[in-house]
DNA sequence: AACACTGTTCACAAGTTCGTGAAAGATGCG
DNA sequence: CGCATCTTTCACGAACTTGTGAACAGTGTT
């Protein structure tokens, strides 16, 4: 069965690289991609950075960046048992993909905000300017929409899991 | 006043520049995202390939992958004037934004995909799994619900340009 | 038919990003 | 107090990206 340990290891990395891929269109950097994408996949609910290291088979070097930018980002939350030499990493499951969203809602804020000094510089009085306006307008719309999308995904989460625990003991 | 023209394609220049950078931290390359900020705060209604490398200062090679992107994307549409040896690129004005989110429900469209091949990969019924299954509804759950929202873009759209030239002559 | 003008393709140089290995820095243990 | 273990920092090499200049191709004009 030593083969077949080997193969899930083989299986859940090919599904790291995809996944990081689809992590890195995003927006993520490769290697925190890839961290992230291990941690969601692999059954432990806390790592060291050395174990994130060895899963990924990769340099230690390179999980330390990784892991930095995941906790200053919000996905990783640090910890520390007591007499232990090392930090242990936990996703922040509850509103991980909130704060995912969040980061988003972030980047239209300063659209905004970019959208707004160049008006204020150029003028909205032409077509250029009208263009412009209605950018901001929009992406102010989208930033809004956004913040009651994450506002509603708690119940919406919960729904579906109601419907799991009773479609799967009961049916 | 000619040094007030200057002035005011300075002042575009740097807006430009501001705003692809926003531009590209949310995806675009630098000179897909430097043409797009520029059609959209010049004045031009619609630019041939030329007009966009002499109004940024950059080589027509640059120009030339650039605005194959945005036509592609869907930013620009492409037009021909009858006996004319140019194409020009006109900003797809109506929907342009509503494309924008589109191509960011397709990256979503991705992640439920790439989710659900991992999921059959290597099982659900495991804490890995089922963290991948709650991003994997969560995903699906953010797509849907960004549909509605650019489904209500148009009538918002109105509703504030009612509400300004109602000010702006009436007031 | 040759020309003038516009846009595209290609190879290259400059700059940037990425991950590694080696060295240094913490921190608990004998 | 020194050791062992784990992590972080730093400099480097490799790979990739970006924009340019030059040659090429297409198209209307003379």
């Amino acid at each position: 069965m030593t083969a077949g340990a080997d193969d899930e290891r083989i299986a859940l990395l090919r599904f790291v690289e995809r996944f990081a891929l689809t992590l890195r269109e995003a927006g993520l950097a490769p290697m925190p991609a890839r961290v992230l994408a291990y941690a969601l996949a692999d059954d432990a609910d806390r790592y060291t950075a050395g174990d994130l290291a060895r899963g990924l088979g990769v340099s230690p070097a390179a999980i330390s960046g990784a892991v930095r930018y995941l906790v200053q980002v919000g996905f990783f939350v640090r910890e520390r048992e007591p007499g232990t030499r090392s930090d242990l990493y936990v996703l922040d499951d509850e509103d991980l993909w909130s704060r995912f969203v969040s980061a988003e809602m972030t980047s239209l804020d300063r659209f905004v905000q970019e959208i707004d000094r160049g008006i204020a510089a150029l003028g909205v009085d032409r077509p250029g300017g009208r263009r412009l306006a209605e950018t901001r307008d929009f992406m102010a719309f989208l930033r809004a929409e956004m913040a009651d999308v994450i506002a509603r995904w708690p119940a919406e989460r919960n729904r579906l899991a109601a419907g799991r625990t009773e479609a799967a003991p009961a049916g």
